[in-house]
DNA sequence: CCAATATGTAATCATCGATTACATTTGGCG
DNA sequence: CGCCAAATGTAATCGATGATTACATATTGG
């Protein structure tokens, strides 16, 4: 009978109706959204995501997450869907400072906020890496995200051809190299390559713009 | 009492001491060696790699394993050991079929054999690629097989910036941008990424080789 | 030959995902 | 208001897994 915190067995009458806010009211407020809040945070600590474990940080039964969530891979596209969420709302935010009319610094704006947020959020970079949760919750909000990214990626590369700025004419090669490129880099932080590479942690994220740039010169018509 | 394949009641005589090949003496003739194969079959077939599932396939006690491997980390470390050493032995075939002379074609060679390789056991991959299996096993093997292949990269793009063919005097960002690109690749696949971007299974072969000319192109002096 | 060691077995634990039967709360409808 | 159905949570339980322990058997070297 491992871990209950919270003892509630006081209590036993009716609060009120719907407020946000209040003690408990026995039946959870957002169960939902307060269990998808606990996995986040569980990945964040490096810690596995297990349903029990997360139920345990809503202090309610190891059933209860299963009306929310038909299995462990429910939840964890949740959790996904929210990951990519965020990951977007700081890639648009990063982008905002950039001026629209320079394609090639958007461009590398964008790779480096996707590098830099890679890093800073390891456990949720690789949730939303791993299509995993693409099949099984097939959420419509996380394939939206997604592809907003990358319809991103696309106008600025077209940009950047209309502006006579390109050597190649296969923006989609050039597109899906570049996202190899960001995405390897990220993963090969997140898997634990650059000790192997000689590349120490606080000089991983220079390397990023070194190789982005490199990437971008090596794009650019000259 | 599931699945016990091999009945093996008779013979319960020593048989010989030391054969390779015969009839099972009761004590496994190589137990260690069979777990690893299993767990390299079972990752191939997409399946969960269980400690219990290699036992059961090599027809012995759900705890006998762990006379070989102190843990799940353990075998999956020996497992990853095989799997890099197969990888290295497939990459410098590739090679022995590009001249020497032309350090930009063992360049390519060697990225397209690293993602042919990746796309064609990609469960493998996906063991060798984690890192997890670098910390807890530590083998040696593991070790040096990948910082072969890291030298011999590191070799190829020295000897072209020695024929002045290369734009960058920072071989190691170039070096690492090359990986980055091809590790992104791979695990863009692996991870199920393709689909997304409108890139059929039939095409992705042809689709990395225009990425790594793409990326050799913008490297190379013009 | 025999005893120390290596290797395999049986039984057992704790944890986890998942299901089922039951309890309680909530909200809508007469 | 009052009651009933739906939603939501609990308790108990299952089967699978990683792991440990006590015990059994085979191998091997002195």
């Amino acid at each position: 009978m491992p871990t209950r915190r919270t003892p509630k067995p006081q209590t036993s009458k009716p609060r009120g109706r719907r407020q946000t806010s209040e003690a408990r009211p026995y039946h959870h407020g957002d169960l939902r959204r307060v269990l998808i809040d606990a996995a986040l945070q569980l990945a964040a600590e490096g810690a596995e995501v297990s349903v029990r474990e997360a139920a345990r940080r809503a202090a309610v039964s190891p059933g209860a997450p299963f009306r929310h969530f038909s299995n462990r891979d429910a939840l964890m596209a949740a959790v996904a869907e929210e990951a990519q969420r965020r990951f977007r709302v700081e890639i648009e935010a990063a982008l905002a400072d950039v001026p629209p009319a320079d394609p090639l610094a958007r461009f590398r704006a964008f790779g480096l906020a996707y590098v830099r947020w890679a890093m800073r959020n390891p456990a949720h970079f690789e949730i939303i890496s791993t299509g995993r949760y693409f099949a099984h919750g097939s959420s419509a909000e996380l394939t939206h995200d997604n592809s907003e990214l990358v319809a991103l990626t696309e106008r600025m590369l077209a940009e950047a051809a209309a502006q006579g700025l390109l050597r190649s004419a296969d923006l989609k090669r050039v597109q899906i190299a570049g996202r190899a490129l960001v995405y390897g880099f990220a993963r090969m932080n997140l898997d634990g390559h650059f000790p192997r590479w000689d590349v120490a942690e606080g000089e991983i994220e220079r390397m990023a713009e070194g190789v982005i740039d490199l990437f971008i010169a090596g794009i650019a018509k000259p």
